[in-house]
DNA sequence: CACAGATGCTTCGAACTCGAAGCACAATCT
DNA sequence: AGATTGTGCTTCGAGTTCGAAGCATCTGTG
């Protein structure tokens, strides 16, 4: 996996080419999710974390804020400020778990549903038009592949909250 | 999350595929910037987009304030909140441009060159743990061939929202 | 030159975000 | 059981973000 990389100062640079898709990843997600927040507050009035909620409730009965959590790349605070917001748009409801006092089970309302089925077409044709018809089918499931394996192991990163091996490893 | 045919208020939704890639790819840049962003505030006490306006800087002598909003995906206002943060640290200087005295030309100072230098070690060994350590180089060519696509394709889309090219109605 | 519109940036208000601290309930230990 | 530790969520304060509106300067046209 690591290739030949250019050894300056100590600090070990990767390759050229490897900086480029980096950082267009990044930047071309950045544009992504611009374009895509913008057509989610226009035609639905709600933000992309919102409609992230929303669509991960739409095919489940509930959820506790814990399991929407694990979902989406978000903190917990700010989860229970969305959550509020959108109880209080009438689009989700929220209710303490008989089973444990502590977890609050969320469940998406018809009005919720509604709403991501009259924001869900624009939200697909931004999608179709920014990234699906830039790249080819084939180029597409490939990206789809790299990515989800990126996804899954970042996801099985220990959590780094304590051990920070500074040691530069005098492999020199 | 549903079936292989999901039908939502009557929309079609396009392959399981391609959705499949899309949200694997915004899943995994979320954790990915999720962990860059705690390790460039860990090491350097800056945040992401602070990154990213040094970055920019590094190289050239100066950048106004357009330019630099072009090359990051940022909004102008929030551009000028974080030079202002950027300045009071020190690691940047502002003025106004000779020739332009509307413009702003913002420069990189010492203190924030150590800043990128200090700092960009950490930032290149989470990309690579997380990004290069999951993919081959092979694959991370074909990656950033297809984002560098992407990324050009919507960038010559164009602003449907920010350019009112058609304002002739009512005169004021 | 006058002046209307464009351009570059900042200010403003409101909304959003995060981590730390707090609260209440649950599970585990002795 | 009582005490201790863990878990699920919310509250809180500080900082960040955006778009709209505002200000100053520049440019094009007559």
């Amino acid at each position: 996996m690591t290739g030949p990389d250019i050894d300056l100062g100590g600090v070990r640079l990767p390759e050229p080419r490897q900086l480029e898709a980096y950082f267009a990843l990044t930047e071309a997600v950045s544009l992504l999710q611009h374009h895509v927040e913008q057509q989610l507050r226009a035609e639905g009035g709600i933000s992309t974390v919102q409609f992230q909620i929303l669509m991960a409730l739409n095919g489940v009965e509930q959820l506790t804020m814990t399991q929407i959590a694990d979902g989406v790349v978000y903190s917990r605070s700010g989860l229970t400020y969305q959550a509020a917001q959108l109880e209080k748009a009438g689009l989700v409801t929220r209710r303490p778990s008989p089973d444990d006092e502590r977890a609050t089970l969320v469940a998406i309302t018809d009005r919720g549903r509604a709403t991501v089925g009259k924001v869900l077409p624009g939200h697909i044709e931004v999608t179709r038009r920014l990234l699906y018809e830039a790249v080819s089918a084939d180029d597409l499931d490939r990206l789809g592949d790299t990515m989800a394996r990126v996804r899954d192991h970042i996801r099985e990163e220990p959590p780094r909250s304590a051990a920070p091996r500074r040691k530069p490893s005098s492999k020199r």
